[in-house]
DNA sequence: CTCAGCTAAGTAAACGTTTACTCAAACAGA
DNA sequence: TCTGTTTGAGTAAACGTTTACTTAGCTGAG
């Protein structure tokens, strides 16, 4: 098998104590001549050190958790990509679960990141049941929350203030003229990404002195494009006079376009849309999406940092928003 | 904190070789009784096996390392997730590893991979350079490439023939009564995903007695949107009279949509396109694309099972050549 | 010359498991 | 009753590290 610390120690002859104190380089315990010796044996040999038995003495196994709700989505492997990344920097690594969205297999793999000792977690773009929350609390290890929150139970999330991005994107609306403007949301009884970009659209048009009695929102289950396109012809039969419409999301939102397209609608020109997320395929629509844009990247860093800055300090982290902001391409038309 | 087997042996009555026992539920070596005992001991105590531990005395971490040159990517996210689907099921977890295509980061993650025991590794999407086969002979752990391959270095691989989908994207196009066709490709030098995919482009124009003396072949460095568009304005400058293009990635493809549209040409009216991969996008795209499939969840499966087979066995893996199809959708227009 | 104090190095325990070996009791066959 | 086998269970070594403790030799102050 590998060369273990024993037969370099044997190779140099010195005791094992020593050739450990040089792998870490500890502060003294040992001269200049033997250092050379071991060095010289462990290059010879092919030494690597062994993590497990590092991680079993010292209880730290270098690794965290991420759980993801669907590991092939687009916003999710933006985080991801920002979460491998400070990671990696930090001498760390990840393991990604994918948990399908079922929560079997979430508790699943909390019981497995539990056994494999991962050092925290990072939970991302889901509700957190109190069941989830139990399990958590029970392999004591720092945990933050990405894209989602919990207003139950305490845990530091990263995330953007949905309902102020929806109120952005639907001021935006406004700004450009629009007056008649209806809404594609996704489930209203999702508390986390459904309800409060509802909540933060109605809130800017009642600001604005536009609220209906019968808003024209339409509500998905989902977010996925497919809805996206029902939603939107759902909408175009409720209210022909609508100039713009506010996507829960930047699928829904290339969803509605399609739709539109298909019924010989203009975008922007007949009617304009506006998305939410700024993820790949935004760029990419004809015509390019207009959209309240998250920091999916610097989200997913972000969340890392703080869970590594836990886990130095031992401390609580703090809840991060991060900003949003408006992406302007070319979706929507100023009346 | 946590709770060891020696607790449980103590809270029991038991010898924690007991334990062990129980917990492995070993052939025999126990009765009825005291495994009744051991398990309320270990319901009431919380205890939770020690994978590291584990991992250390018999070798097994249960863990593979993935490495990939862009975990963000659309052709990536959906391999990740079929690797994770079976590893998953069979009780192993997956690490991530964010190569960003750099040399230095490659090494390092093998290097860590290394340290941490992994029990296999995933190679995906980018050469193997020998400095990494290197690398990773010396880990003496089963390696198996996803859609990319090595023919200097044994390494079973799991992709579709490039080339032979590339004959059939272009044969597919004449079919389809084209006779002059262009196509945008990736960087000639690439010898995974660049130049089979020219070569089966031109055979198919050869075989069908189409080839010119200057192919209308337009390369660039990879296989981005962006490029896609530059691309397409290339080729549409050189040639007025192509009636049709095969572009080498959806990416590329839906670039040259967009391109083609900003231009005023109608896609598939006054030219058709077939792209590459079947990605999310494709699908989203308007019109939504034609393009050959290379099956990447399946093949991100494969290629876990591949490799938990080399693990089991001990023997070389035998390579696999997934299946690639045509879905036709709507950017391709019969003459 | 002696002894405190320092340095380089070694010894062995510990981390939480698994497992080969041992042992005593029970039991069956003669 | 005696012997041999089975069964339930314990003891202790091993996995590859880290680290507290010990030791021997040396230096320099008194």
């Amino acid at each position: 098998m590998n060369p273990t610390i024993k037969d370099v120690a044997k190779h140099a002859n010195v005791s094992i104590a020593t050739v450990s104190r040089i792998l870490n380089s500890t502060s003294a315990g040992y001269s200049e001549g033997t250092k050379k010796r071991v060095k010289a044996a462990i290059e010879e040999l092919g030494y690597k050190p062994n993590a497990v038995a590092r991680g079993l003495i010292n209880n730290k196994t270098q690794t965290i958790g991420v759980l993801f709700p669907n590991v092939s989505g687009m916003v999710t492997s933006e985080l991801l990509h920002g979460i491998e990344n400070v990671t990696h920097q930090l001498g760390h690594s990840v393991i990604v679960c994918n948990t399908a969205s079922q929560g079997k297999r979430t508790l699943d793999y909390l019981q497995l990141l539990n056994e494999k000792r991962v050092e925290g977690i990072l939970f991302a773009s889901e509700m957190l049941t109190d069941e989830y929350y139990e399990a958590i609390k029970d392999m004591k290890v720092p945990t933050v929350l990405v894209s989602t929150k919990s207003q139950k139970h305490l845990l530091p999330y990263v995330k953007v203030d949905d309902q102020d991005a929806a109120y952005t994107a639907a001021s935006y609306l406004i700004e450009k003229g629009h007056r008649k403007i209806g809404m594609i949301s996704g489930n209203p009884d999702d508390m986390i990404a459904g309800l409060p970009r509802i909540e933060g659209f109605q809130a800017a048009l009642r600001d604005h002195g536009l609220l209906t009695e019968k808003p024209s929102v339409f509500s998905a289950e989902g977010f996925s494009y497919k809805e996206g396109m029902e939603m939107f012809k759902k909408l175009r039969q409720e209210g022909e006079d609508i100039t713009a419409v506010f996507a829960a999301s930047d699928e829904m939102a290339v969803g509605a376009i399609a739709s539109a397209y298909k019924m010989n609608i203009a975008v922007p020109n007949d009617i304009s849309i506006i998305g939410y997320d700024n993820i790949k395929i935004s760029e990419m629509a004809i015509p390019p999406l207009t959209t309240v844009a998250q920091p999916l990247r610097e989200m997913g860093e972000k969340a890392a940092e703080l869970l590594f800055e836990m886990l130095k300090t031992g401390e609580d982290g703090q809840s991060i928003i991060m900003p949003h902001r408006i992406v302007e391409r070319e979706s929507v038309k100023e009346l």
